[in-house]
DNA sequence: GAATAGTACTTGGCCATACATAGTACTTTA
DNA sequence: TAAAGTACTATGTATGGCCAAGTACTATTC
């Protein structure tokens, strides 16, 4: 039991809900979501991204198309569907909570941090 | 994949975070943190708690007494340690870096939630 | 046009954790 | 002594992040 496990664990289902949040803004493929993250310090490498991009895809709340690239091969740029829409916003509500309970666990209140 | 499931994988790390703050707080045991942690809203049983607290003991995390109680088998009273208090005052600098990039990802700021 | 490098995506295995469920142990009460 | 309540323990399942290796396509270089 470590720290660096644990960060890992916190991560977990959060990472979903921030992917879901990058694609609701727009048409983007694996490395513009890795970039953004990176950018926001949440480290994420291609052998998580992937996986979750594909769980995604199976359960409906994704879709995507191929585009050809300049540089490389095709890219998978991915896109919510309405059932994608709906569950973020379920997902929001229960971060927003999460973070509340949190929050009074802890004894911080949002307004003053 | 459902919105419950996730509910579950946002918890997971958040939890252990959660049970150092409120035996940080003073000794408590074990049905003290549930019933803590169900006033917060977020539901714990006993079978995801008691393994935790094995763990976080095993660690060096928490240590704990044994204090008889008047109705029923003896109780194991938390406290922290001070590798424990160390140890989550890392965890809520995670904690806090993990919301803020979280918030920068889906747009929102503390200052106005 | 064959070899090399770069980009994008895929797959299999490992580990940690939340949860359900069943079980153990102790105390009080009838 | 049996029953009920409380506290703690143990086992098995499923999920998901991560590592590492691999595949496939394109562009570049000789």
């Amino acid at each position: 039991m470590n720290l660096e496990n644990t960060q890992v664990q916190m991560r977990k289902g959060i990472l979903e809900y921030c992917i879901l949040h990058i694609i609701s803004r727009g048409e983007v493929y694996a490395s513009d979501m890795i970039e953004e993250l990176t950018v926001a310090h949440m480290i994420v490498v291609e052998g998580t991204l992937y996986p979750l991009l594909t769980r995604l895809k199976n359960a409906g709340l994704v879709e995507y198309k191929w585009v050809e690239s300049k540089s490389g091969p095709p890219r998978k740029y991915y896109k919510l569907t309405e059932i994608g829409a709906h569950f973020l916003k379920g997902l929001s509500e229960t971060w927003d909570e999460l973070v509340q309970s949190t929050d009074q666990i802890t004894q911080k209140s949002k307004a003053n941090v």
